[in-house]
DNA sequence: TCTACAACTGCAACGTTGTTGCATTTATTT
DNA sequence: AAATAAATGCAACAACGTTGCAGTTGTAGA
């Protein structure tokens, strides 16, 4: 469960305005567990949602370093909230995430990576986005 | 440039009829050096293509293991030629990809990957799809 | 607490991307 | 050269995402 006040005062340290709207999906991710949700997904859970205004909401969250995008090895876009440490300027930075090819679940990993690539010469690499498939708990063990 | 013969040889060992549009297509990604391209920059190199019949032919050789997708961290699917050792069954394993955030130009990166990642207790990683991303040599050094 | 302004919402309209069905054309096999 | 299996091109459709605008709501300041 996800406190009230705890919704207020992250939209409120992020420069949002406290909106139903806003509460509704900063919920929704709150308790998502790390779990990187799409669109899809959020239309799903809120009531009778406009789809216009989710695309802003979720735009807006995004600005403000609330979530980060994942876009999946499918081409579907998902947002996970951010940590702590994840502001504006390096929320994009070093993405990890794990996606369950049988059910489409994508969470977010930290913390927890190394990676070594080599770029051709002249190149210059800013930014590594690495995505893990595979089955997650749930899916094996149903 | 590429050889008209080598465009059919590679048509032939595939399963893949020899139609003047195939031809077209595949002598785009011959020529294009490593560079995915997307649907978008396709279109704009053949003249007057049928978006429909484009699409399919992608299909047609994703299917056969010709070409390879990789999505790119905005969302946007592109293809790129398979190595001779990527056969239908492998040709997914172990993506690496350089985009440039300048100029979008997607490159394949082979055999030069190290990873390092963790996945949570009871999950299984299968498939491992990193996108490094910055700067081409073309965008620094204009 | 009230007011005024800026921000957010909800609707309409539109654009891009990708898919399916079907009739026609083309490549390949014999 | 004929038969047939596959590829093409068109129409229609569906999903996803954006922009403009009028009306509503939250918030800062008097």
């Amino acid at each position: 469960m996800v406190r009230e006040e705890d919704i207020l005062q992250k939209l409120e340290s992020h420069n949002l305005r406290k909106t139903s709207f806003r509460k509704e999906v900063l919920e929704l991710f709150m308790a998502s567990e790390g779990e990187a949700l799409s669109n899809q997904q959020l239309e799903a859970q809120l009531n009778n949602p406009d789809r216009i205004t989710l695309y802003r909401t979720i735009k807006a969250f995004e600005d403000k370093g609330l979530i980060h995008l994942a876009v999946d090895s499918g081409g579907i876009s998902r947002y996970a909230l951010c940590l702590e440490d994840c502001t504006t300027r390096s929320h994009q930075d070093k993405h990890a995430h794990f996606q369950c090819t049988m059910c489409g679940k994508t969470i977010c990993l930290e913390g927890e990576v190394t990676i070594q690539a080599k770029a051709p010469k002249g190149y210059v690499v800013e930014r590594e986005n690495l995505i893990l498939e595979g089955h997650c708990s749930a899916c094996i063990n149903p």
